[in-house]
RNA sequence: GCAGGAGUAGCGAAGUGGUCAAACGCGCGGGACUCAAAAUCCCGUCUCUUAGUGAGUUCGGAGGUUCGAAUCCUCUCUCCUGCACCA
């Protein structure tokens, strides 16, 4: 649409807009400080540093060979920013980044274009690393890793086995996403819809045996100590919401002479239990079908193997088939019978549920249905109706000795009744399961685990990590570890038979958990990072990365970092002690992302504009926590103010501050740090623009404010900034200056109110003036009428008021005898608001 | 269905009880500069009215609280983001 006006862009762009003797190439400066940095190491830094520590931290990219898009740029900018603040600011930052380099991509893409994964994420990390300095990010690159190398993962598979030992790691059977047709395990991300991605055929549910890590264990801990970090509430809530800590009631029924446990968080009903009912992929479920149920039952099974699309799921459709058996209620003694449903969860409580269809949304619909009996036992202010569940509180009733209590008093009562007689207790449930942490995938650490028929399942002894990933294997088979049979075949490391080795790998966000700790500590070959350098940078300061993590990484990284502790390896047990959500970029409706090919890459910017200009804008448009709609109208606002800020250098003259530059700068530097500080970006932009404005409005810059002004702005700009630094005779790194301090006595509000009274006085004049041209007049002198006391300090702007009004300007006291006033304007004025004539 | 977030001028985006007709940027209109254009700079940009004043109507919609609301409460519509039959 504006394609023409966008080509015609560059030829001026490339360059400022700046006097003859004053070009800056971007593209040029760019590279020439990227290198710098580089060459000196700029933004390294070591723990025998006097200042305080700052670990600034991204979630570390899945590497990939593209450029990076507007997304990146955002969110990268945004911790770089923070970064080069924090250091300026007198904190010795650790800023690291490495690469997520295991995972599907890189397996998918050397199916597709037979590229062996570890070419693959190797040249991706090369080219991205590239795209990552073009940034101008203030990395520690001495520190960056990369999870599939095996100095890495080699201690993936050291924390594994010390997991198994403690009873942290484990194996058994549980049902995963299995697609027929490729005969291949996926990702809950790849089963998405109930079909596989790949294939589009139907994925069903198969039990198979996984590695898991117990994070159930630590199910309260990581509830509870949500309390001790900063990070968005809506995260926090998440986390809780997915931890799903309930108090309830176990109860047992006792179905063909055996006690069945079944949790609830509703005893005070369970006088109104009418039938119970089990998961239909519950393990033992045939054991209580009888002989006669058994076909119907078989059939529900298939059908429930099947994983729910998302449009089913809204259905809601509820399905069961009478197993044959019935339970004896606990407390009454009567049968009830026990139904297999779909809507019972099979890993949830145990997989059994006593079904109270008076008081139960979900039992209501089920008993309808197969129109089973339902009792009310619970009396509210609304009279239930037969027609819908009664879900409120309100006295029991039809429940013997309890009846007449308010049910939440009951809820205690019948379980102390219970407990008393065995029948039951109190137990606290989670929605939380432990961690699969299998994957059959050969691009990921291999678990280092032997099976042999003599020991059972052997651990890899220590000193044989790490088990390496065989380079050479089937890339056609759908877990090509199991085609590599020097892999394959090996000793068992107790008997020294014939054993087998594991061919599962772990899942990446084994990886994710513990690779901040790596960073403080990357090149150590004999321990996964020394403790104390870790004690010193940990934990994280700040984070920054996607909601999307939410209840992933961000939860296992918890996780790990609690185990972690439990075995002595270091001294906290939260990893990043703030958390900052960045916002998603948007593009036609949606999310900014290369398989939806709605990407804008950076360099459709920076080659325009320069990388400050893209940065500048990204920081300056939107909030970085609020979620943005892609539009590069608007670039050129952030492009003329780099330009400004090179233009006004051409003013630096040897002089003093004056009070009101003084005052400007620190009012503004005042709230840039907290602005900076809250991640409030575009208002730390405008503030810093009032100031440049400021010095904009001077005849001659003084050389301090003009260095002021280059140090707020570099953060944004690094580039521009250190360039414009050296120009004006500078030989250290602007990036690593000092940060101004804040002078509060220097900050005069009067300048402030004064300031605004001009503008109010010279939109007056020109007000009067438009509306005298307007009726065919013209006028060429201005003649204001002020208060005595104010006629020093709004005379001294007479040249400002004439260049901004274009207008012969004279300014009088209203008390003047010889003023020239032929209209008595002079009677209008007020204090701040000067009495106006014009002819 | 549940949880969280958002809806403000042509657009993006501030503002969370008075100082708000609403910062800042873009766009648009006018002017300066120029032979001209680009760039740059200045002014303006809800409506009506007016020699700088005054008035009115605005902050998804409808009610309410208050001397006073974009800001608080209730209901409601739309969009986004998670979770998803958790007993």
């Amino acid at each position: 649409m504006k394609k023409s006006e966008k080509q015609e862009k560059p030829e001026n762009a490339k360059k400022s807009e700046n006097s003859e003797n004053q070009e800056l190439d971007f593209a040029k400066i760019e590279k020439k400080w990227q290198d710098k940095w580089e060459k000196f190491q700029t933004f390294k830094v070591e723990e025998s540093s006097k200042k305080k520590k700052y670990y600034v931290l991204e979630m570390y990219p899945y590497p990939s060979a593209s450029f990076l898009h507007m997304g990146h740029v955002r969110n990268y900018t945004i911790g770089d920013t923070y970064a080069r603040f924090k250091r300026m600011n007198g904190f010795n930052v650790l800023y690291p980044m490495g690469y997520d380099s295991f995972g599907l991509p890189a397996e998918t893409a050397s199916k597709k274009e037979g590229i062996h994964p570890k070419k693959y994420a190797e040249s991706s990390i090369k080219k991205i690393s590239e795209y990552f300095k073009a940034l101008g990010t203030s990395y520690d690159w001495s520190r960056t890793l990369a999870s599939h190398e095996p100095e890495y993962y080699k201690w993936n598979q050291y924390f594994f086995l010390k997991l198994f030992e403690k009873g942290l790691a484990y194996r058994k059977k549980a049902p995963i996403n299995w697609c027929e047709n490729c005969a291949s395990v996926l990702a809950n991300e790849e089963a998405e819809g109930g079909e596989c991605w790949r294939c589009g055929k139907e994925v069903v549910k198969k039990d198979l045996e996984q590695w898991f890590f117990k994070i159930t264990d630590y199910a309260d801990r990581l509830l509870e100590d949500l309390e001790k970090i900063d990070w968005p509430d809506k995260i926090k809530t998440m986390q809780r919401n997915w931890i799903g800590k309930s108090h309830g009631t176990e109860i047992l029924f006792e179905i063909n002479k055996e006690k069945w446990p079944v949790f609830t968080t509703r005893p005070d009903t369970v006088f109104g239990v009418t039938f119970m009912v089990i998961s239909s992929q519950h393990p033992r479920l045939l054991e209580i079908t009888t002989k006669d149920q058994k076909k119907e039952i078989e059939k529900l099974i298939e059908k429930s193997k099947k994983a729910k699309t998302s449009e089913e799921m809204e259905k809601l459709e509820k399905v069961g088939v009478f197993t044959g058996s019935y339970a004896v209620h606990p407390i009454t003694g009567e049968k009830v019978p026990v139904w297999a449903g779909n809507f019972v969860l099979a890993d949830y409580g145990s997989g059994m549920v006593m079904a109270v269809p008076a008081h139960d949304a979900r039992d209501f619909d089920f008993a309808k249905k197969y129109k089973l009996p339902i009792k009310f036992v619970i009396e509210g202010k609304t009279k239930s109706k037969e027609s819908e569940p009664y879900l409120e509180k309100g006295k029991l009733i039809n429940s013997k000795e309890f009846n007449g209590i308010d049910n939440e008093q009951a809820k205690q009562e019948i379980t102390e009744f219970l407990s008393k007689k065995k029948l039951g207790k109190k137990v606290v449930n989670y929605k939380i399961r432990d961690w699969l942490i299998s994957r059959q995938r050969y691009w990921g650490t291999p678990i280092p685990m032997v099976y042999c028929d003599k020991c059972g399942i052997v651990p890899v002894p220590e000193k044989d990590l790490p088990v390496l990933l065989p380079e050479k294997v089937d890339f056609k088979s759908s877990n090509p570890l199991t085609t590599s049979k020097e892999f394959i075949e090996v000793k068992c490391p107790k008997c020294k038979s014939k054993a087998r080795r594991e061919t599962d790998t772990m899942g990446g966000f084994v990886d994710s958990s513990w690779y901040f700790l790596r960073y403080c500590d990357n090149k150590n070959k004999d321990k996964p990072f020394d403790k104390k350098r870790v004690d010193y940078w940990m934990p994280v300061d700040q984070y920054i990365g996607g909601a999307e993590h939410a209840v992933m990484h961000l939860l296992y990284a918890r996780f790990f970092v609690k185990v972690l502790k439990d075995l002595g390896y270091v001294n906290f047990d939260e990893p990043f002690s703030k958390l900052f959500n960045q916002g998603i970029v948007y593009k036609d409706g949606a999310k900014m992302s290369k398989s939806k090919g709605n990407v804008v890459y950076q360099t459709e910017i920076s080659e325009k504009y320069g990388i400050d200009t893209a940065r500048l804008f990204l920081m300056f448009v939107s909030s970085p926590d609020k979620q943005m709609e892609w539009s590069d109208s608007g670039v050129e606002g952030s492009y003329r103010i780099i330009n400004r800020i090179i233009k006004l250098s051409q003013k630096i003259k040897k002089c003093k501050q004056d009070a009101k530059t003084e005052s400007k700068f620190n009012l503004n530097l005042k709230k840039i740090i907290e602005f900076i500080e809250s991640f409030d970006y575009p208002k730390a932009i405008i503030s810093s623009t009032n100031y440049l404005e400021h010095l904009e409005s001077l005849e001659e810059v003084p050389k301090e404010s003009y260095e002021n002004l280059l140090k707020i702005f570099s953060p944004f700009c690094p580039h521009v900034t250190e360039e414009l630094w050296e120009r004006i005779g500078n030989k250290s790194f602007l990036s690593l200056e000092q940060w101004p301090a804040v002078d509060e006595s220097k900050i005069n509000e009067n300048f402030e109110k004064q300031e605004q009274a001009i503008e109010k006085i010279i939109s007056d004049i020109n007000q009067v003036v438009k509306i005298v041209s307007d009726k065919g007049n013209s006028a060429s002198k201005a003649y204001l009428y002020v208060m005595p006391n104010e006629k020093d300090w709004i005379s001294k702007e007479t040249e400002f008021f004439k260049e901004k009004t274009g207008l012969d300007v004279k300014i009088f006291a209203v008390n003047d005898k010889d003023k020239y006033d032929p209209e008595e304007k002079s009677k209008k004025a007020k204090p701040g608001k000067p009495g106006i004539y014009l002819e």
